[in-house]
RNA sequence: UGGGGCGUCGGCAAGCGGUAAGCCAGCAGAUUUUGGAUCUGCCACUCCCAGGUUCGAAUCCUGGCGCCCCAGCCA
């Protein structure tokens, strides 16, 4: 089968507030005009649609401005992270079609580094060895609108908080018993400055530091100096990390080291779906999905497993903009994207998802022959493949109908439509299942003269279907998907409920007696085409074998007649 | 009577004192061997509200209102 087309390439982004700020600080040779990004996932789950939004700004500001992006793992937790993520998300960026090139980096790189700035903030006497416990501390930080009170450790010397600090690295004492904070402010009306925890003991194995630590450096204490170490110079996250700037900017301040900039932005939400770590998580790990790549799962592991492009998801953020407000995308955006990309690109073919067999009455038996269909009108280079026609074939149960509306103009007693690419058939007669009488069989006669779709009469019809011969049609499975969520913001629960209880139970429909045409028999996985008149749909990565495919249908195409059912009804 | 942020068309989103871009969706029509694609046209006298400054305000000021985030030894 033919290659898919090229993808569109990527079109300028419209401006956005950082990029401006970007733009800016290089034109005035700040940082010697050097833009350096990075994108800093914690390996705690798999990439989805909203990570997809932050590499798209990252990266793509350091490709426009010619820096670079550094890709770093903020691994500081170890009893969350785990090596297969770490594997994802690699794997997840490089498909969506960025490169960090050299600039791989973990936050446990720098755990040594990290540890001494500890130590010179102790010296400095700005951070101190708390033996408070959890809900001690809870109680001495105050309310959101009280201030704390000052641990009574607050004021031990610099010595002992030093001596301390060295004890809780060398494993003197079990998890929970001390930690280490800065010294900051328990009046704050901030409560991220009231004497935040910069290390806690955790006697666990990292996936990557291994036993070496038995104290972890929270992320606060972390993020900004791991930007400072690698020299960036915009440092992009997400609204909820704005309340930390001030602690962000506190660090560098006092260990007097170079000093990124923080820029945060609105964090992505699509309607119909959810992107939260801990919802998505929830549904893999209680089977309501079959996992992470689910074709459901706007992970970009499922999304990359429906069939959706990296070009579509690209062209996607860039429309979607970048600015400081709440959102709520319409799914419908994302699947524009979609369509637009693979209307150029995918090569289009004919299968019938639930079939109908019809007779041609006065069509030669035992007789066949080979007609020529386009591949992609919209790709002519993808060029022509022939299609096997004969007396009995398939056409799609939903485009028959014995009694229709005035509105339906696809096959009905008596009256004639094209095949595509084959013949004018009209239909003479129909059989039914006496007992539950529905129609199992369509008699039609054809015109030899409509030979490849045109009636040399000049005659017209009002509707072209798509078939295939059943003779030579190759049976398939095709996984329907839908939106996944019944409610366009599963975030919004209703009391008693839970987001789950939204999950649409038709989001998922097996078709395992779909008949397409002969050629699909050597669709590679991954390979994407048009069924005609159907949609999109992807040869199942994991499950599509030669012979045998099995599809996932990415998105349908847009249907006028189904929007006037929907609204008619 | 804590701190921070945000409010421009049904959904995104430009706009940065000179009289409301664009995209998605929707609607109407043309065209069509996919009710696809393509093409045309329509779709905010108005920018959360109320005052004020100004010749002139979505843009500046004042005061309201609404929504979101923060009380992990998570990130």
């Amino acid at each position: 089968m033919k290659t898919e087309a090229p993808g569109n390439p990527t079109l300028n982004p419209p401006p956005n507030f950082i990029r401006a700020i970007v733009a800016e600080d290089v034109k005035n040779g700040k940082n010697d005009g050097k833009v350096i990004t990075r994108f800093p996932p914690e390996p705690n789950g798999y990439l989805h649609i909203g990570h997809a939004k932050s590499i798209c700004l990252n990266f793509g500001l350091a490709q426009e401005f010619k820096g670079r992006c550094n890709l770093r793992f903020d691994d500081t937790n170890p009893s969350k992270e785990e090596q297969e993520y770490v594997d994802s998300i690699m794997e997840d960026v490089r498909w969506l079609g960025f490169d960090w090139g050299e600039h791989l980096y973990y936050a446990s790189d720098y755990f040594d580094m990290l540890y001494e700035f500890a130590e010179d903030l102790i010296k400095k006497g700005r951070a101190f060895v708390c033996d408070l416990t959890f809900e001690q501390m809870r109680e001495y930080r105050g309310t959101l609108t009280e201030p704390g009170k000052e641990s009574p450790f607050r004021n031990r010397t610099a010595d002992e908080n030093l001596d301390l600090f060295r004890r809780m690295r060398a494993g003197e004492f079990p998890d929970g018993t001390k930690t280490l904070r800065a010294k900051i402010d328990m009046s704050s009306g901030n409560v991220n400055m009231r004497d935040p925890v910069m290390y806690r003991i955790k006697h666990e194995e990292h996936h990557r530091s291994g036993n070496k630590w038995c104290i972890y450096p929270m992320y606060d204490f972390t993020h900004g100096e791991s930007d400072s170490i690698e020299g960036i110079t915009h440092s992009i996250c997400t609204m909820e990390y704005e309340d930390h700037r001030p602690l962000y900017d506190w660090y560098l301040d006092e260990l007097g080291i170079y000093h990124p900039r923080q820029y945060e932005f609105a964090r992505l939400n699509i309607s119909h779906t959810v992107l939260s770590k801990r919802r998505l998580l929830k549904l893999v790990t209680e089977k309501y999905v079959s996992g992470w790549s689910d074709p459901r799962m706007p992970t970009l592991a499922g999304m990359r497993r429906r069939g959706y492009t990296p070009e579509a998801i690209r062209r996607f953020c860039e429309l979607i903009g970048v600015g400081k407000k709440d959102s709520l995308v319409d799914m419908g955006m994302l699947e524009f994207c979609v369509r637009e990309d693979l209307n150029k690109r995918a090569p289009r073919v004919m299968g019938v998802l639930r079939p109908l067999k019809v007779v041609i009455d006065n069509y030669p038996a035992g007789q066949g022959e080979l007609l020529d269909a386009i591949n992609n009108p919209e790709y002519p280079d993808a060029g022509s493949r022939k299609i096997p026609f004969s007396r009995e074939i398939y056409i799609e149960r939903e485009d028959f109908m014995e009694d229709p509306p005035k509105q339906f103009y696809r096959l009905t007693p008596g009256r004639e439509v094209r095949l595509r690419y084959a013949y004018f058939i009209k239909c003479e007669s129909v059989v039914k299942d006496p007992a539950t009488g529905e129609v199992t069989e369509v008699h039609c006669t054809y015109d030899p003269a409509t030979r490849g779709g045109d009636a040399p009469d000049g005659r017209k019809v009002k509707a072209t279907l798509h078939w295939v011969s059943a003779a030579h049609a190759l049976k398939a499975e095709v996984r329907l998907y839908e939106s996944f969520f019944t409610k366009a913001n599963p975030n919004e629960i209703e009391d008693g409920k839970e987001f789950t209880d939204y999950i649409n139970p038709e989001s998922l429909v097996v078709l395992k007696s779909c008949m397409v045409e002969p050629s699909l028999a050597e669709a590679q996985p991954g390979s994407r085409y048009q069924f005609e008149r159907m949609g999109y749909f992807c040869a199942d990565i994991a499950d599509s074998k030669p012979g045998a495919p099995v599809f996932n249908r990415i998105v349908t195409l847009k249907d006028d007649w189904v929007k006037f059912q929907k609204g008619g009804k």
